[in-house]
DNA sequence: AACCAGGACGTGA
DNA sequence: TCACGTCATGGT
């Protein structure tokens, strides 16, 4: 067993499956990673993985029910409505200037794609503010790809317990967790959020850890 | 009242 | 490349 296998066991021992990624419309049964199970349901995860970037969820959820009652998760609704109505619809999570180009931008790459013309890593990263956490999120979540992503609380708890060096970067982790995990899209998902779960609680604030990941630090050679 | 949140981009060196 | 400033609302 890997010692980033033997962290995953530990934080699903302690926290218990997480069944994300999270979604708000009516039918949602909580902890079923086969999602989405719809269009809209898609389209409300890229959306959330956009609308999250640096922000606290329960900001995202009232920028998500906004859009929801707009019924902005269906493609023909959205495509019709202005920058500045999107921009007011989004304002509780932040950003909503920058965050509605985003959405926009993103939106004219999504049209493009069908069942036999799927997103690619390159392709999202090319779009104006999608980076490699986003387009991870999406490919994970949104469309059942196995891409580790990796979010800051990751950082802070890999370099706490010395298993990278703090100048790592996005690439570098996201490369230890797909060698180290077996290449499963349940198990993916399931492990960065278990992550984000443990980063709330213990790499939040400073100092980072304390954590009783730390135990084990002997057992996680750098 | 400062600090933080499930980042990404633009800039100057 | 890379370090740093900027973007913004809402909870603690």
């Amino acid at each position: 067993m890997t010692p980033l296998l033997q962290i995953y066991q530990s934080l699903f021992d302690y926290y218990g499956p997480q069944g994300w990624w999270p979604i708000h419309q009516e039918g949602y049964h909580h902890l079923n990673y086969r999602i989405p199970r719809n269009s809209k349901e898609r389209l409300e995860i890229c959306f959330g993985a956009i609308l999250t970037q640096n922000t606290n969820w329960k900001n995202v959820e009232k920028a998500i029910l906004n859009m929801f009652k707009l019924n902005l998760f269906d493609t023909d609704t959205f495509d019709k409505i202005s920058l500045k109505n999107l921009e007011s619809a989004i304002k509780p999570s932040g950003y909503f200037v920058q965050k509605a180009k985003k959405l926009k931008a993103f939106f004219d790459y999504y049209k493009t794609l069908n069942e036999c013309n799927l997103p690619t890593r390159e392709g999202l990263l090319a779009i104006w503010g999608i980076g490699p956490e986003t387009a991870d999120s999406i490919l994970l979540y949104a469309y059942q790809t196995p891409q580790f992503v990796v979010d800051s609380y990751t950082k802070r708890l890999l370099t706490n317990l010395n298993m990278i060096s703090e100048k790592s970067n996005y690439q570098q982790i996201k490369q230890l967790f797909e060698t180290q995990i077996p290449s499963n899209v349940p198990l993916y998902q399931e492990f960065h959020a278990l992550l984000v779960a443990h980063g709330k609680n213990f790499y939040s604030k400073k100092p980072y850890g304390g954590c009783f990941l730390e135990i084990h630090q002997q057992d996680f050679p750098q």
